[in-house]
DNA sequence: AGGCGAAATTAGAACGATTCAAATCCACTC
DNA sequence: GAGTGGATTTGAATCGTTCTAATTTCGCCT
C-alpha cells in the first residue's frame, strides 16, 4: 500500500501534521522516538510518514540544533591506492557512528588544500581529517579552517608553528622504525652498499625515514656514499627516471636501496633494467606501505605494512572522540608497522 | 591586523551587521556580491567580515534557498584503484562547479548499499552518482533514493525493472567495442589463430566483450576454434591455472589471446612460461582496464584504457547538466575505451 | 462535582541565511 | 521648497526542524 507520489513537492512536517490531524511538535517527537508520545497517536503517525515518503531534512535539524553529523576527509592523493584504503577506513567509521563523509582531493597541492578546505568548512562538518598536501603549510591551514572546527592530521606533518590554542590531534606512522628495520633486514642479507632512494626531503615522512635508515647504517658501522641518496617524486615514473642517478657516483655502487615507498620502489625496480640489474636477483630493494601490487609484481615486494584501512578507522575514532569530548588534551598516536619479507630484498649475490 | 579570536561562539550574519552598523539583508547582499550595494558600505562590511573571522553558513542558505551545494558519491568498492581514479575524478568535477561530494562506500553488498544511500539522501544532495553493487536492485535504490533525486548510474546496471517515471542517466564502457580493437590489432600483427581467454560468460562485461571479439574475427572472415573459449575467474592465479587449456585441443593452437582484463592478462602471461612460450615474442596478449600495473609489467601490455578519471569527471558533468535541466530527456552514455599498445602484442613470428 | 497529578500535546520562538516589498536617502530640476 | 527618480538600505517573512514552556486531556480520588 506504500504508493509514493512519482513527482511532486518535498515532503516535510508540516504535511505529515496535517495529513493526520497532530502537531508538527508530535511528529517531531516520533521521528526522534520519543517515550513522550502515546503508542497510538505514534503509530498513526509513522504510518503517515510512509504514506507521504517522508525524508528527514537533517541540515534543518542541524541547523536548529547547532550540531553536525558531517565529517569532512581531505586527501593530498585520492588515486593512490594507499590513500584510497585509508578513505575506506575513514569512511566505514564515520558511517557506522551516524557521519557522513565530506570529501576533498587536494591533487597534493597547498594551494588547491587551501580551496577544498574553505569550500568545505562552510558546510559545518563537525571536524576534519587532513593528510596534508607535501608543501602545506600549519598558518594556512589555520586561516582557512579557524579555530571552531577539530582537526586530525594523518601522515604528515604541517610546515611552519602551529599556535599553541589550536589543539590539534594526530595520527601518524612510525616512519623512523619502519626504515630502520627495512635497513637492518637489507644488512642481515648481507649488504653493505645500501642506498636510500625516492621522496622529498622537505617532506616530514621522508625525512623521518632517511633518519630510520641512517641510524640502521651508522649503528652497523656502515658508511653511507652521498650518491646513495637520490631524491625523486613519489610517483612511479619519476622514480624509473631518477634510477640511474645510484649507479653515476665515483664511490662504490649500491647493491640495495631502501626505497621511500612502495610506488618508487616498483619504479626503481623498472628502472634498475635499463642499468643491468635485477631486482630480487642482483639488487636487493624494500618499499613502505604495503599497497596491493606490491605482493603481486614480480619480483613481490619486501615492504612495511601500514594497515592503511585500519589507519583510517583509527582517524575517523580520533575525531569522533574528540567531538564526544572537546576539552580533552590532544594528542599524537604514532601507528606501528610491520615488515613484510618477500621476494624483492634477495640476499647480496 | 586580522585577529582572529582564538575561542568563541560562531558569528553570524547578526554579528557582522551590529559590528558595522547595518542591516543583516546588507550583509547578505555584500556576501553574494550584489551590484546594490555601494561601494564604501561593502569595503566596510568586508573589513567587518574579516575581521570577526565569518564562516559562511551554507547550510542555512540552502535551507532559505531550497537549494543544494552537494552531490553524493556512492562507490561499490573505494579501496579499488579503478574507483578512486572514478571517485577523484567526480570530486575534481564537482570540486570547480561549487559543489561538494558526500561520499559513500558500498563495499559491493546491497544491503550496507541501501542503509548509505538513506544516510545520504537525508543530507539533501542535490544527485546521486551510483557505482551500483554487484547485487543492487533497481526497486530497492529507488525506495532509498526517491524520485526527487536525481541519480547518475556508472559502470553496472541494476538488477531488475526501473519504473518509467524515473528516468536516470547512465555511463557505461564500451566492452564491445575495445574488445573489437584489441581483436583487430592482433590481426593487423599476423595473427590468425587469436583465443579469448578469462572471465565468466555469466557476467554481462564477459559477453559483451565476447561479442566484441566474435564480430572482429568475422569480419576477418577467421574461423574460431572451439578450445579458443577458456573461461577464468577473472583473477591472476586462476588464470594462470587455466592457460594450458589453450593449447589442449586438436585443432591449430591459438598464436595470441584477447583477455577479459588486465589481471587475467597478467595471470596468462605467466602460465604461458609452463606451456613453453614467452608472451611479447612468440605469443601476443591483450588485456582490458589499463590498470597501473600494465604498463609496468615485463613485458608492458597491451590493454584498452577507461580512464577512470575522466570517467569520473564525467559522470559529474552529466549529474551537473541534469542539475541544470531536470526535464532534459534521461539518457545513455557508452564511455569510449582506447586501444594502447605496448609490448605484448607482439607480431606473429 | 471538583480537584489533582501524570501523561500527552502544542504554540511559537529560535537556528542563520535569503528575498521581496517597502522605506530612505540624495542629488537635481523646476 | 516641493517633486522626481535612481540608488541604497532595511523590516519582516520564510526555509524545515527543535525545544521550552505552557496547555490540554484524562483517569481517579474524595
Amino acid at each position: 500500500m506504500e504508493s509514493q507520489t512519482p513527482v511532486g513537492r518535498k515532503i516535510t512536517l508540516n504535511d505529515i501534521a496535517a495529513g493526520c490531524g497532530v502537531s508538527r511538535a508530535t511528529v517531531s517527537l516520533v521521528l526522534r522516538g520519543s517515550p513522550l508520545v502515546n503508542k497510538v497517536t505514534r503509530a498513526r503517525v509513522e504510518e503517515e510518514l510512509r504514506r507521504q515518503g517522508y525524508v528527514y531534512n537533517r541540515a534543518a535539524a542541524n541547523l536548529r540544533r547547532r550540531t553536525s553529523s558531517s565529517v569532512a576527509l581531505v586527501i593530498n592523493e585520492l588515486a593512490n591506492p594507499f590513500f584510497a584504503e585509508f578513505a575506506a577506513g575513514v569512511d566505514d567509521a564515520l558511517g557506522t557512528a551516524g557521519f557522513v563523509t565530506l570529501l576533498g582531493s587536494s591533487g597534493d597541492s597547498a594551494e588547491r588544500e587551501h580551496a577544498v578546505l574553505g569550500s568545505l568548512i562552510e558546510h559545518g562538518p563537525g571536524g576534519i581529517i587532513l593528510s596534508p598536501a607535501e608543501d602545506s603549510e600549519a598558518r594556512k591551514v589555520l586561516a582557512a579552517v579557524g579555530t571552531h572546527t577539530p582537526v586530525v592530521l594523518f601522515n604528515r606533518e604541517l610546515g611552519g608553528e602551529l599556535p599553541e590554542y589550536a589543539h590539534w590531534d594526530r595520527l601518524m606512522l612510525d616512519n623512523e622504525r619502519g626504515a630502520r628495520q627495512a635497513t637492518e633486514h637489507l644488512i642481515s642479507q648481507g649488504h653493505r652498499h645500501i642506498a636510500f632512494f625516492g621522496g622529498h626531503d622537505h617532506a616530514s615522512s621522508t625525512r623521518e625515514r632517511h633518519a630510520g635508515y641512517t641510524q640502521a647504517m651508522n649503528a652497523a658501522g656502515l658508511a653511507i656514499e652521498s650518491h646513495w641518496r637520490v631524491q625523486s617524486t613519489p610517483t612511479r615514473m619519476d622514480a624509473a627516471r631518477a634510477a640511474g642517478a645510484l649507479f653515476e657516483g665515483s664511490g662504490a655502487a649500491p647493491t640495495a636501496a631502501v626505497c621511500y615507498n612502495d610506488a618508487v620502489a616498483l619504479g626503481l625496480m623498472l628502472g634498475l633494467h635499463q642499468h643491468g640489474r635485477q631486482a630480487g636477483r642482483d639488487f636487493a630493494v624494500t618499499g613502505f606501505d604495503d599497497i596491493a601490487e606490491a605482493s603481486m609484481s614480480m619480483p613481490s615486494l619486501t615492504t612495511l605494512t601500514t594497515a592503511p584501512r585500519a589507519r583510517g578507522r583509527q582517524a575517523a575514532d580520533m575525531l569522533l572522540a574528540r567531538l564526544r569530548d572537546p576539552q580533552a588534551p590532544s594528542g599524537t598516536i604514532i601507528a606501528p608497522v610491520e615488515l613484510v619479507v618477500r621476494e624483492s630484498s634477495c640476499p647480496l649475490s
